[in-house]
DNA sequence: TGCCAGGCCCTCTTTAGGGCCTT
């Protein structure tokens, strides 16, 4: 097993063949970026075949076609894989209670599981973003002046993107509270906050630096 | 072909309803 350090985490993006895995919907893509010290050092991209035919409408959506899927490693072969890919991290998703749905179904069937910790980028950005006009992740990355680093609806580009974000807000924070270090538990504390006390939480945490 | 979920969050609220966000 890799040895995290202290500042990492893993940023993480599933293109998925529909919303709820308890519906029948399968993982078809896992993009991730592992981040430490504020730099992407290490990145992972896989297509999985889930076994059926995907929808046109998600054909559309993502761009993965079910002719993309053909010959791809099954998704337990490819959770098995990802699996030593976050060990010992704790992870950060935009919308991060659909991804750790299936992050957990599919790693279940895989006969594996995630024993760190999750956090949201979406409901951070509520609190640190509350002037974007919304939290889609398109949204936040021109809000925040974010490069775009690929097609949105593809997990690797959506991955690197949100950890692109994730790091805005963590130096938004910084620059606004001169908090010289946010930690992951800091963030998932902010992400539970109610909004309208994330500046006086914020605020509590600039006074204990 | 079109549908499914679930948690957050706001308000015309809290004994509720509906939009947002993810695919």
């Amino acid at each position: 097993m890799k040895m995290a350090v202290a500042d990492s985490v893993v940023v993480l993006d599933f293109e998925t063949s529909g919303l709820s895995p308890e519906y029948g919907d399968r993982a078809i893509e896992i993009g991730a970026v592992l981040v430490e010290h504020g730099v992407i050092v290490d990145r992972f991209q896989k297509l999985m075949n889930p076994g059926f035919r995907i929808s046109r409408f998600i054909e559309s959506y993502t761009g993965i076609t079910n002719e993309m899927l053909k010959g791809q490693a099954s998704c337990e072969a490819v959770m098995a894989e990802f699996s030593e890919f976050i060990a010992g991290h704790n992870i950060v998703a935009h919308n991060a209670a659909f991804d750790r749905r299936f992050l957990d179904f599919e790693l279940k069937r895989a006969n594996r599981a995630f024993q760190g910790e999750c956090c949201c980028s979406l409901l951070v950005s509520r609190r640190v973003y509350q002037d974007s006009p919304n939290h889609k992740l398109k949204t936040l990355v021109s809000h925040a002046g974010i490069a775009e680093t690929g097609s949105f609806h593809r997990a690797l580009a959506d991955a690197e993107m949100t950890a692109h974000l994730w790091m805005s807000m963590i130096n938004r924070i910084g620059e606004q509270y001169k908090i010289p270090m946010i930690l992951f538990d800091q963030l998932c504390e902010l992400s539970r906050v109610d909004k309208l006390y994330a500046h006086r939480y914020l605020s509590s945490l600039a006074n204990r630096c």
